[in-house]
Formats: structure tokens, sequence, C-alpha cells
DNA sequence: CGACGAGAATGAAACGTTTCAAAGGTGCCC
DNA sequence: GGGCACCTTTGAAACGTTTCATTCTCGTCG
């Protein structure tokens, strides 16, 4: 009944220098600064460690030296692709310093949130790329002293950087767009409005239609409590039943627009020719949607590098201060909106 | 010039033990034993801890117990939705034992796995959920006996747990309907041949093939490099320039059945009138697809937590041995195959 | 020929925990 | 009143590194 069971690793720089007639420090020494090493015992050392399979640990590393090699990341909503994309971004500047990245969800969840950061704490890891769900989760990691960067979100103070994308501009051209194509009945599909991004997108949509010399009102605001597609398709059945139906559709998200989209086809509507939509992120599947969406694009993979490599460089030995860095969208026009009418 | 720097943490249980007027090991105690400690003192160590804003460092407490918190997951591909499903299927799981999943992505890339394979090795995560490139990563993994668990793919040996789906079911099941639907000339579009995932959905096909009284040719494969969108659109132009163009495609995946549904809708070739489409995995997508795609589903979240539970149970005190577990899939019937033939 | 210095290697302290044997205290029973 | 058992608490060792002051070994210069 008894099985040979393996241990974990049990090799320690102990036995390294043991094998290679050598003290425990020059082990440590030809592995961290070969330079104060004569070729030759280096040479013994690295072969030792090769022949007995030693793998260093990061744990007594890091109590040592207190630097830790990880970089946490905790995103909104994997379930988006637009935030996959924002980790990737973030892996390839990490990768690029010899670090990893431990990505997390928090679901949008304050107390799954709340979980994650005690986590990260008691990890000790190097800083927290973080899009919060609220002003409670960052007042964690400041008490704590975890360096972090905020991503696609704006700091209020500079005690932190952030990274992100002016959401007011994306709104405006989404809608300026439409109103170009000559609609002046829109509807925006918006997230819920306790989040900045939906408020700040709206915002852009308002002053594209005040700038448009619209009354504020040709700007109906329907309102989701999530930012999925399952939202958007209950979105797309309301928006039928408004009583004046809007001719176009700016939605706060692609999942949202791809729901609508699917809602019109169901009810028989068509897209653009009666009801034109605009999503936002530009996600891959956007272009692949039944009718291509037209949506307004983030450069995600961009933004996560960027807040990588701002969170490295604030952690290093040299700090930098912290910045604030906007990035502007861009309008990726197609099918989805394509000027139909006279 | 100088900014005051505030220390990641500068509270050690040492200060918790002086403020609290105890011993260092009653602070240990009282947070991992509770009940050996007097009501009264832990209530007075749990005070200092509060008052001090004391965070437990998991590199010490790991390098004296042996035991990480951390599970780490390497994905083949986040980008695919299927994968994020079976990771949060994961987190599910390990929040459940107040455990941290660390996920990442190899991007099918060798060199990347091997990169994050050591990282964990240092890190002496718990485990490792992964869904290998190849044969390559296991053999790291065993040499150092790190338990893990492998998601979607099956073991050869039983050294170690696997939890997938029945491939080979899943491409009978697809090529079945779509021969029921009076389809004679199938075309299947397949990742990698590499990948076992890709042969297995593919003797399926075959066998069902086979098992409707056809030929062998009836069944034209597509490979095509990797398994996305793009990849699909590709294979989608292909398709049409085949000499005898088939009436059905099933693709190994929804993303490559997406990119070639867009191809298919680009040349002006109607689904399912045309050309009908079978899809892999049944992501959220398909089902929003311009038109929506007949899948094969694969339970996504419900592996990632099997698997989890598992390579948590084989790391207790007391392990459980190594299991083989196979899921089922199922398909799911949209418009993409409507049959519309006479 | 003696002293000096550079380069290489060593040994021990320190990091923050857990763990475990041992010491203190308290109340009970005989 | 002494002995015993039990519950708390303590103190020190151990985990695997890094770091730094120290020692050792030569070669070179005056």
């Amino acid at each position: 009944m008894s099985r040979t069971s393996e241990r974990p690793s049990g090799v320690s720089i102990k036995d390294v220098a043991r094998h290679a007639g050598v003290s425990i420090g020059t082990v440590s020494n030809a592995l961290n600064r070969p330079d104060r090493v004569s070729p030759r015992t280096r040479n013994r050392v690295l072969a030792a460690i090769e022949a007995l399979g030693y793998v260093r640990s990061d744990s007594a590393r890091q109590l040592r030296s207190g630097a830790s090699r990880i970089i946490a990341m905790l995103a909104l909503d994997m379930t988006n692709p637009f935030f996959v994309d924002v980790a990737r971004g973030a892996e390839q500047a990490a990768e690029a310093e010899d670090l990893g990245v431990m990505l997390c969800n928090s679901d949008q969840d304050r107390r799954t949130e709340n979980l994650y950061l005690s986590l990260f704490a008691e990890q000790r890891v190097r800083g927290v790329l973080i899009t919060p769900t609220g002003e409670g989760g960052l007042e964690v990691l400041r008490r704590q002293g975890i360096p972090h960067v905020l991503v696609d979100r704006v700091t209020a103070d500079d005690r932190a950087s952030s990274v992100s994308v002016d959401d007011v501009a994306g709104g405006a051209l989404a809608v300026r767009h439409l109103l170009e194509s000559g609609h002046a009945r829109i509807a925006y599909v918006s997230g819920p409005l306790d989040l900045t991004q939906c408020r700040d997108r709206r915002s852009g949509a308002l002053e594209a239609i005040s700038d448009a010399g619209l009354p504020a009102d040709a700007l109906t605001t329907l309102e989701t409590a999530t930012l999925d597609v399952t939202a958007g398709r209950d979105a797309g059945s309301r928006l039928l039943g408004l009583p004046e139906r809007p001719t176009a559709v700016f939605c706060a998200n692609d999942l949202l627009a791809l729901g609508v989209l699917q809602a019109l086809f169901a009810a028989g509507v068509r897209v653009p020719d009666d009801i034109a939509i605009v999503g936002y992120d530009d996600i891959e599947f956007a272009a692949a949607a039944a009718v291509p969406l037209t949506s307004v694009r983030q450069p995600a993979r961009l933004i996560g590098r960027t807040a990588a490599e701002l969170l490295i460089r604030e952690t290093s030995p040299d700090p930098a201060r912290p910045q604030r860095i906007v990035y502007q969208p861009e309008l990726v026009v197609r099918r989805s909106t394509l000027r139909q009418r006279s």
C-alpha cells in the first residue's frame, strides 16, 4: 500500500556547495554575481547544479532580499477579450525583465477583489496592476504600501500611476460618427453607470450631440447591470420596445453590442439599414460578428505593456515617480454603421 | 528632492508579539491554531495585528513549512474563451481552499512554456494545472517532482491525473449530425495535426463517416497552423477554392469556425443554405455569431474545477492517487446547420 | 626580500515564519 | 498539603537564501 513519495525538491544550495566542494556563499555568488567568482569554480558549481537538479527557492531568496519576482494583475473580467489582451501586453513586458505575472479575476466583485489583494500582500508581490472595482481596493494597496498601477482607470491623485484611454473622446468619436451618418435619435447602451468609464463615454456622447446642435434628449441612455453579451441581448429587446425607436445604438462595450445585434437579428430588424450599431474595444470578435461591428478601438496590448513597464520602473532601485498616461482611442468603421439612408 | 519612501510592510510577527506582550510562538499559534491559545490572549494578539497592520509573509511561512498557497495554471491560449472558462472553474475550486491561482499563457510556445515552468519550480508552487504543448513540459514537471494535473489532455501513463473530454466522441457527434442533415461531402478544418485533440476529433469524424458507409475521402482535411479566427478566415478561402466544394464544414474550434463563417460571408456564400458549419467548444460567441453556430460543447468550467480539485487532493497530507477523468461532449444545434436542402 | 593589494573564497548573521520540547500555572483529588 | 494532569505560554532551532566583513593566496612593486 505504500507508495514511494517524491519530495518536491530536497536539494538545497548546501548540497550544491558540498558537491562542488565550495562554500555556500560561493554558490550564491556564482549564481548572482558570476564575475566575482573564478571561471573554474563557477563551472564546477554549474556542473553540480546540473548534476543535482538544484532549483533556487524563491521564498528563501525573497525572504532574505526582500524582492519578489512576481507581478500581480487583477482584472475585472477576463471573459472580456479586451482584458485578456491587456494581460498579454503586461506579460510581455514582465517577461522582458524575467518576472512572472500572476493573473486574477475580481469579476467586479468587491469581496473577491479584497481576497486577492490580501493574497498579493501576503505574497509580497513586486507590485499590482489593477482595474479596481471602486475606491476600496486602492485604499488597501495604499495602506500596505504596495506599489500599483491603475489599468484602464485614471488616478484621482498622483500617488500612483495610471494608464488609460480617453473615454470621453471615445464616446464623442462614436456618436459624432453616427451623427455624420445622418442619425438623430441615438441610444446609448451603457454598463453600470457607477463605472467611470460608462459615465465618461456617455459624457463624450452628449458632447457630440450638443456640438451638433441637438437637444440632450436626442440620446436615450439604457443602463445594464453588467457588461456582457447577455445584458446586451436584454438591452436590445428593451430598445425595441422604446416609444420612439432610435435609429442608431452606441454600446459601451463590444460584448453589449454583440448582444444587441443578436436581439435585433432575432426580431428581424436589419443592421445597419434599420438600426446602426457602434461598439467599444474592438475585440477580435467585433470583426467576426454577424454584421461586422464598427467599434472604438483601444490599444489593449499597449495599455498592458505600458502599465507593467511603469510598475517595473517604479519598483526599481531608483524608482521613477508616478505618471498618468492617457491614450487616444480610434474609430474603426465596419458594416454595422454603413450609411444606407438617403 | 527626497521623497518619503514607504517600505512594503516593515512590521513582522516580532513587532506584533512585542505590542501584544506575548512571545512570537504565541502569535503564530493565535493565527494557526486558535484553539491552543486562551481567548484573552488571542484577542490581544488580534488587536495588535489590527493596530500594526501586520500581514503574514508567505515566503517565510512557506520556507519553514514547505507548503505554498498558490496553484499555477499554464494555459495554451487565453485568447480562446474556452480556456478562460476553464481557468475560472479552477479559480473557483482554489478559492474554496483559500488558495490562489497563478494564471499564465504558454501561447503554444515551448520556450515560453519552459520559462513559466521554471518560474513555478522556483516558486515551489503547490502544483500545476497544465495543457502541455508537447511531452517536454511534462518531463520537466516529473523530474522536479512537481504535482500536476493535465487539462484537456489525457495522460499516457498513470503518473499524473488528467481531466479531458472525449474528443473522438465529439468529432463523431459533429459529423454524424452533418451526415444526418444530408451532407455527404464534408471538410474538416483542423488545427495543427500534431495536437492530439485535432487528431482525435478527426478520428471521430472519420468514424462517423465510415459508420455511414461512406468512403474515407468523403472527408477533406484542411490543416491550419493555429487555432484562431485568422487561421479560420484563411481556411475559409481555401475551402472555396477546392475542386469539389464541400457542403458542410466541421471546425476543430469555434474560433476557426467564426473565421470560416466570415470568409464565406465575404464571398457571398450562404450559411447554412450553401454550406453548413459546426464548431467546437461552444464558447459564448458561438451563439452570438452572424449565424449562430452549431457547436460541440465541452464543460469548460467543470473541467477546470475538477482539475483543481484533483490537484488539491493529490497534494493534501493524505494524497489521493492519480485519476483519469473523461467527460462527454454534447452537441448544441443552432442555425448554422439547420437543414435547408430537400 | 618584505610589504602591499587585488582577487577569490569563506563563515556567520539575518530575513520572518513554524514547530516542538520544555517550563509555568492553575485547579482538583486524595 | 502534596501530587498530578491539564492548559498556556515560552524559547530556540530550523527552513534556504543573500550579504558582508573577514581570511586566504598570490603576484607585483619598491
